[in-house]
DNA sequence: CGGGCGTTGTTGAACCCTCAACCAGGATGC
DNA sequence: GCATCCTGGTTGAGGGTTCAACAACGCCCG
């Protein structure tokens, strides 16, 4: 079992510090002036870019990074909020589409400002160039292990 | 009104992405192998560091940058667990004390292992030494960003 | 065809967090 | 001393997420 060193403790608890201070920030933002979580502005957005501003719903789900009865419970609160619709799909019975109305995109609209300023105050503007850079590598490779972490797991699952 | 350039959206939704997935990671190791949520495993943490293994809950709340309410949801939890106890604070009656007990500090221990292993894993392992240092100013830069709009945030409210 | 098997999507319970309200105790100013 | 304000901590309600279970459907192979 191999601990982490000083430099390590400093570095991993720093990234968590000002990761968590971070998106507690863009959560609040989002709640105070739009009313909603940040998870279900991610709905809106990935809708927003789908053609037709539809989507079934499994795709949704990975295009937000989203488990299966997350988006299910989220989008039903959307649809009562009347910013989302579900119709059945035509191809598949079992499928279920997400399309965004015309008032969820509005609401997206006037919710995106805010958000964006947000940001880009707390990650644009206070980081080089080079650091952005730094830090596009470091998100691909700290994604490519989590991938293939994920496959563990599945074979894992597969192996039982 | 200043969008984000297409570079711009890739930094930031890989950033989020890989952010995301990690952190969920973290938590559903930590629940699935020690029956408690990363928020816990934090606090656990927190007192075991502190002398005597006990902190006052808003010195804790700071450790571990949760608020108030959060920490005292947390702790009563806890408490029924048999993991922390409470106890008053000698020098200010209204303050509370939290300390760990033996109990609580053989969970932490054998809590930590897995997490320490899914931390370098999905951190330390996919990363150089470079970015490393990468990463440990960006946190920072990220940090003191974060820290100035708290700030302004007090000063709106010393304003209204 | 028909019986497994994997997939899609939903549901309800349990749990955690947030927010606002609140109480109790210190600190300050008159 | 006392009114006022601030701080420390708790509580309850409301809402979001997770997990396990389930129903309905597609797929495939004998």
């Amino acid at each position: 079992m191999r601990w982490l060193s000083a430099d390590e403790q400093r570095v991993w608890r720093g990234f968590m510090t000002a990761v968590t201070k971070f998106t507690e920030h863009l959560d609040r933002q989002m709640q105070r002036d739009s009313g909603m979580p940040m998870a279900y502005y991610e709905i809106l957005v990935a809708l927003s870019e789908a053609p037709d501003r539809a989507l079934r719903m499994s795709e949704l789900a990975l295009n937000c990074h989203s488990s299966r009865s997350r988006l299910s419970h989220a989008v039903a609160k959307l649809e009562k909020e009347g910013w989302v619709q579900r119709r059945a799909c035509d191809s598949d019975r079992r499928g279920s589409i997400a399309r965004l109305t015309d008032r969820g995109f509005a609401v997206l609209e006037a919710a995106a400002p805010g958000h964006v300023t947000a940001v880009r105050e707390h990650l644009f503007d206070v980081l080089t160039a080079e650091q952005l850079g730094s830090l596009r590598e470091i998100s691909q490779a700290m994604e490519n292990g989590l991938q293939t972490e994920c496959a563990k797991a599945r074979a894992e699952i597969g192996e039982f």
